[in-house]
RNA sequence: GCGGCAUUAGCUCAGCUGGAUAGAGCAACGGCCUUCUAAGCCGUAGGUCACACGUUCGAGUCGUGUAUGCCGCACCA
C-alpha cells in the first residue's frame, strides 16, 4: 500500500483504559516532544541541545505529527538517515497517547496518535463552550488599536471597510488572546482638507456646481456636498457623538459652516460603523490636540530636542537622523503645521495614557507617515522604542460589478460606499469578504459573488454548516447537557478522523492569528472547518438508530457548532441556527 | 530615480518559524436528493510557484539581481 514505510510498533499499546478528559494540542506535542528528547538522548548524546522539531504534516497519510530529527542528525552523526530515524524509534519509551510510529520519506519519524488522544478535543470544547480556542498570554496587557480614522469630509468608502473590518478583528482577536483591547478612532478634523470641506459647502450653499467656473479646483464634488449645504441652509439639528449643532443658514458664515460640516458627516460615518457593528471606545480629535496645548507642547520639546531647524522662513525636524530620506517640515512658512506634527503629539498622548503596546490601522497609501511619526518620537526622547507603534497596512480595494471595475475617487464622489455596500450585500458578506483577504495584498471585492445566495459564496458556506448542526440538534430533541460525557469510542471514520483533528487545531489558529496580527487565518480555517463538517454530513447519517454512536456523533457536531460560532464571532459574522 | 507591497491553476486567493506528491473556491466536464436543509457532497481535468543566480540534506517560503503591476515620494491629509 504505503511506499516502503518501515513500521515499527509500540511494545505497549493495549492500555488505552487511561481516562483522559483533556489534552490540549499544545500539552500532546510536549508530550511528544519530551519522548523524542529521551530518545535522542540515548542515540546522540553529544547533540542533546539540538531543538526538537514537531509539525503536523499536510496529508493524513503522514500521521498526525511529524519530526525531521533523524535528518537534522545526519550530518553530525555521518549516517543514513533512515538508519537514525531506526535508532530513535527503538528508543522512544512507550505512550499511551501513540499508536505507532513509521519511518518515511528521506528520513521523517510519523506518528499516529491513538483514539482516545484524538477524542480528547471534543471533551475540552465541550467543557469550554465558546471559550475554546481563546488563550489569555495577554495577561490583560493594554493595548490600543487605532483604525479607520478617516477624515470627516465625506462618507467612508470600500478603502475604509477594509480597514474597519479588518481593525474590528484584530481586536477581537486580541481579546480573544487575553489583552485589554482599547479600540480608538482618530478624526482629522483640522487642517487643509476640513478648509476644502468648508469651502465645498459654503460654494454648495450659494448655489454653485462644480461644473461653475468660480469652483475651487480641489473642492470635494460629490452629491454628499449638497446633503449638508441643504441642511444647513434649512438649520438642521445634528446630533454627533458628543455634541450637538444646529445649521445657521448663513452662507457666509465659515465657522458656522466648517462646525456644521465636520459634525454632519462624522454623523454620516457614526451610522455607517455602527451598520458594520463596529464599535469604538474612544473618539480622539486633532483639533482637541490644539486647543489642548499638546501641539504647541510637542513643538516645544522637539525644540529642545535640538533636533530641529529653520530654513526658508520654516521649521524643520532633522528626520533623516531617524532614517527619514529627507527632513520634514514642521511648520510651513505661512504659519501652520504640517499633518504630522499633531499626529506625532497624539502619540506621545497615546503613550502617555500607558499603551506600551500600540496598533495603527490604516491605508498603504498612508505608508510614508509611518517613519516621520516614529522619528518625532525618537526625537522627542521621552523612552519610547524605535519600532513603536506598530502598523497593519491594507493594501487597495479594487470593487468589481458586472465584471467591471467600480472606480473610486472621494473627491469626484463617484464611489462605492461602505454603505453602498452594506445595503447591497449585507454586513456579514461585507465584513468576511473585506477580512478574509492578507491585508497587505490587494483585494478585488465582487460584488456579484459577495451578494450571490448560492454554494459560490464562502459567507453561506459557513454560515450554512452552522445552520446545519443546529438543526440536526433540534430534530434530535434531546439534551445536550449528556453529550460532554458521551462514550467518543464510536467516532472512527476518516470523516470523523479529520474533523477532530479540525478542531483541535483551531487554539493554535487562533494564536497565530492573533499573533501576525492576520485575520484572514480564521476567515480560512472556518471554511476549511465548514467543508469538514459538510463532508462528514453528507457522507453519514448523525441520527442513527444506535445510541452510542449517534451520542457521540453528535457530541462531535455540537463541538464543531462551538468552534463555527466562536470564530464567526472573531470576524464579527452572525452565526444563524436556521438559514 | 528612491521607498513600500505584490507576482502561485483560465479567474479570485491560501500556503504557519524552510520539509515529503504546491492547495481551496469559482469557471469546465461527469456523477449524487422517497434518508438529519442540494445555500450541500463526490469525482475528472487544470502549475516552469514571474525570471536568473545564490544559501543547504531540502526553497513557493530565506538572500541578491531583473521584469511587471499597485501605492507613496508636499511647506496635503
Amino acid at each position: 500500500m504505503r511506499c516502503m514505510p518501515v513500521i515499527a510498533m509500540q511494545a505497549t499499546l493495549e492500555p488505552v483504559k487511561i481516562t483522559i478528559f483533556s489534552i490540549p494540542r499544545i500539552a500532546l506535542k510536549a508530550h511528544l516532544t519530551e519522548l523524542l528528547t529521551q530518545a535522542a538522548k540515548a542515540v546522540a548524546p553529544e547533540q542533546a541541545d539540538l531543538a526538537i522539531v514537531l509539525e503536523r504534516p499536510k496529508s493524513a497519510e503522514h500521521g498526525d505529527f511529524a519530526t525531521n530529527l533523524a535528518m537534522m542528525l545526519a550530518r553530525p552523526l555521518k549516517q543514513n538517515p533512515r538508519a537514525i530515524a531506526e535508532s530513535l524509534i527503538n528508543a522512544l519509551p512507550a505512550s499511551h497517547y501513540v499508536a505507532k510510529t513509521e519511518i518515511a520519506g528521506a528520513g521523517f519519524i510519523n506518528f499516529f496518535l491513538s483514539p482516545a488522544a484524538k477524542h480528547a478535543v471534543v471533551r475540552d470544547i465541550l467543557s469550554k463552550g465558546n471559550d475554546f480556542g481563546r488563550h489569555s498570554h495577554g495577561q490583560k496587557r493594554k493595548v490600543q488599536v487605532e483604525f479607520v480614522s478617516a477624515n470627516p469630509t465625506g462618507p467612508l468608502h470600500v478603502g475604509h471597510g477594509r480597514g474597519a473590518a479588518v481593525g474590528d478583528c484584530l481586536c477581537r482577536l486580541l481579546d480573544a488572546t487575553g489583552w485589554d483591547v482599547t479600540r480608538e478612532f482618530y478624526y482629522n478634523d483640522a487642517g487643509a482638507q476640513i478648509d476644502n470641506l468648508t469651502l465645498s459647502v459654503q460654494c454648495r450653499c450659494k448655489g454653485l456646481t462644480p461644473d461653475d467656473p468660480a469652483w475651487p479646483e480641489d473642492g470635494y464634488r460629490g452629491d454628499y456636498i449638497v446633503d449638508v449645504a441643504n441642511a444647513y441652509m434649512a438649520k438642521e439639528k445634528i446630533d454627533a457623538e458628543d455634541k450637538h449643532v444646529i445649521g445657521a443658514g448663513d452662507p457666509d458664515n465659515t465657522a458656522a459652516i466648517r462646525e456644521f460640516a465636520v459634525a454632519y458627516l462624522r454623523r454620516e460615518q457614526d451610522l455607517d460603523l455602527r451598520a458594520f457593528d463596529v464599535h469604538f471606545d474612544v473618539y480622539s480629535l486633532e483639533s482637541a490636540l490644539y486647543t489642548e496645548g499638546k501641539v504647541e507642547k510637542t513643538v516645544q520639546q522637539l525644540i529642545a530636542s535640538g533636533h530641529t531647524y529653520e530654513q526658508d522662513d520654516a521649521l524643520w525636524l532633522r528626520t533623516t537622523k531617524f532614517g527619514d530620506d529627507k527632513d520634514r517640515v514642521m511648520r510651513k512658512r505661512e504659519g501652520g503645521y504640517t499633518y504630522f506634527v499633531p499626529d506625532v503629539a497624539y502619540h506621545v498622548d497615546k503613550w502617555q495614557r500607558g499603551f506600551t503596546r500600540v496598533i495603527n490601522e490604516q491605508g498603504a497609501d498612508h505608508h510614508s507617515t509611518i517613519t516621520r511619526v516614529r522619528a518625532g518620537l525618537q526625537a522627542l526622547d521621552i523612552g519610547i522604542p524605535q519600532a513603536w507603534p506598530d502598523y497593519v497596512l491594507h493594501q487597495m480595494v479594487t470593487v468589481m460589478r458586472g465584471g467591471e471595475e467600480v472606480k473610486l475617487s472621494k473627491r469626484a464622489g463617484s464611489y462605492v460606499t461602505l454603505r453602498d455596500l452594506i445595503d447591497e450585500v449585507g454586513r456579514d458578506a461585507t465584513r468576511y469578504f473585506l477580512a478574509a483577504r492578507r491585508a497587505d495584498s490587494q483585494l478585488i471585492f465582487d460584488i456579484d459573488l459577495a451578494r450571490a445566495h448560492t454554494n459560490d459564496n464562502p459567507v453561506y458556506y459557513i454560515q450554512y454548516a452552522h445552520a446545519r448542526i443546529c438543526s440536526v440538534l433540534e430534530q434530535w430533541g434531546g439534551d445536550t447537557s449528556i453529550l460532554p460525557d458521551t462514550a467518543l469510542a464510536p467516532l472512527t471514520t476518516t470523516h470523523e478522523l479529520a474533523l477532530l483533528q479540525r478542531l483541535a487545531e483551531y487554539p493554535k489558529t487562533v494564536e497565530t492569528a492573533a499573533q501576525e496580527l492576520a485575520p484572514h487565518i480564521i476567515a480560512y480555517y472556518l471554511k476549511d472547518l465548514a467543508g469538514d463538517l459538510h463532508s462528514y454530513y453528507n457522507a453519514q447519517q448523525f441520527l442513527v438508530e444506535d445510541e452510542a454512536v449517534k451520542h457521540a456523533r453528535l457530541a462531535l457536531v455540537f463541538a464543531t457548532r462551538f468552534v463555527l460560532q466562536s470564530g464567526l464571532q472573531l470576524l464579527g459574522v452572525n452565526a444563524p441556527e436556521k438559514m
